[in-house]
DNA sequence: ACCTGAACACCGTTCAAGT
DNA sequence: ACCTGAACACCGTTCAAGT
């Protein structure tokens, strides 16, 4: 349990909140969470204030967008998904653990019907989960390229966007193309054999 | 100048369209490739058929879904593609040809700002430009494969999967990236050293 | 056979009024 | 300081009436 994680402020101002609009602030993400499971994330708005009990207007004070709803509805997953990673930074090789991350992260973009399209945007708001990810994503790859297991050349935004473009393409095909996909894009970070190395570094710059 | 292609006919029924049908069948087409091309591929239908000067109806007659809109609109780009492809077959090295191809299609999978997400679909929709590049992107890949520059295990729904992936990543984050990220799947595709492959596919395969 | 557009059921966002 | 919900401006889709 981080507490820290849980308490009363507001995403963009960081004031602390009276009662009563935490309160509120709790079961819109409730209801939001609830919400863009069974419908995906781009539920209604209006239902999930609605189910909340709560004006529409709490919710636009609370989260001025969707994004940031999406954000602070999947944070404390995120939180755990960045717990876990470190975790296995211990105890599996540096390329695995970097591989076992990715998987997770294809996995997370995907937590609610839909949610990838806006993953790249969510991740970048600074919420918690968000940080506490990019923070253990950027150790693990540093960690590989140290080890020699992963090219020197890919920085932790391609990782990102991998991620993210992989679930985005998973979304829309069959779920055994996951995985191939994961081993296919870990396999091109890798690196080529000696001879290729030279030609690809061309082929990557300009 | 593919002149079947444009022939007076609706997509689903393939029957022969009277002469004012046909008139309204090119004016929404050339009004929704202006919308898409200046507000994205989630324009307003309504407007698409305002700048037709047709009834809304009559976008929904020839065009059930927006995709099928979206298909049409793009046809002519992509028999274009194809055409391009086909001819690269000859002068190129077919792991380069694949590439290229590749490239393109990661293009034409953001053709209109918005498209990519719905790219996957669009390709199934059966349309003389969707067949037609599917078609020299299977060649191209097996031709690959063949030559011992792409591995085998590969199949033609990886590199759609990817091609969208990579396109929908793209348009998310800066340009430069596309260049990377296509030459890292390209990468991963061609295979690992002789060692790697058997650990791959145990990775790949469950 | 085809076209039209009013009608319907939605949605996101704002903001004046209330506590 | 915060909440409320009516009001506004949109959107996609259908379907009865018209040619």
């Amino acid at each position: 349990m981080v507490k820290g994680a849980n308490n009363p402020r507001d995403e963009a101002s960081g004031r602390s909140l009276r009662a009563d609009a935490k309160r509120n602030r709790d079961k819109l993400l409730a209801a939001a969470d609830g919400m863009f499971s069974e419908r995906g994330a781009d539920a209604s708005l209006d239902d999930i204030a609605r189910r909340a009990k709560v004006g529409i207007g709490t919710l636009y004070r609370h989260f001025p967008t969707r994004e940031a709803l999406l954000a602070a509805a999947c944070d404390e997953r995120l939180l755990a998904l960045a717990k876990k990673s470190r975790m296995r930074q211990a105890s599996m090789a540096p390329g695995d653990a970097l591989r076992a991350f990715l998987e997770d992260v294809v996995r997370h973009a995907s937590m609610y019907r839909g949610l990838a399209t806006s993953f790249g945007i969510v991740l970048q708001n600074g919420s918690p989960g968000c940080h506490a990810t990019t923070e253990v994503g950027l150790e693990l790859l540093e960690h590989a390229q140290r080890a020699g297991q992963i090219r020197r050349d890919v920085e932790f935004e391609d990782v990102v966007c991998i991620a993210t473009a992989i679930s985005l393409a998973a979304s829309q095909s069959p779920a055994r193309r996951t995985r191939r996909m994961v081993a296919m894009f870990i396999d091109g970070l890798r690196g080529a054999g000696v001879d290729d190395r030279a030609r690809l570094s061309q082929e990557i710059e300009k």
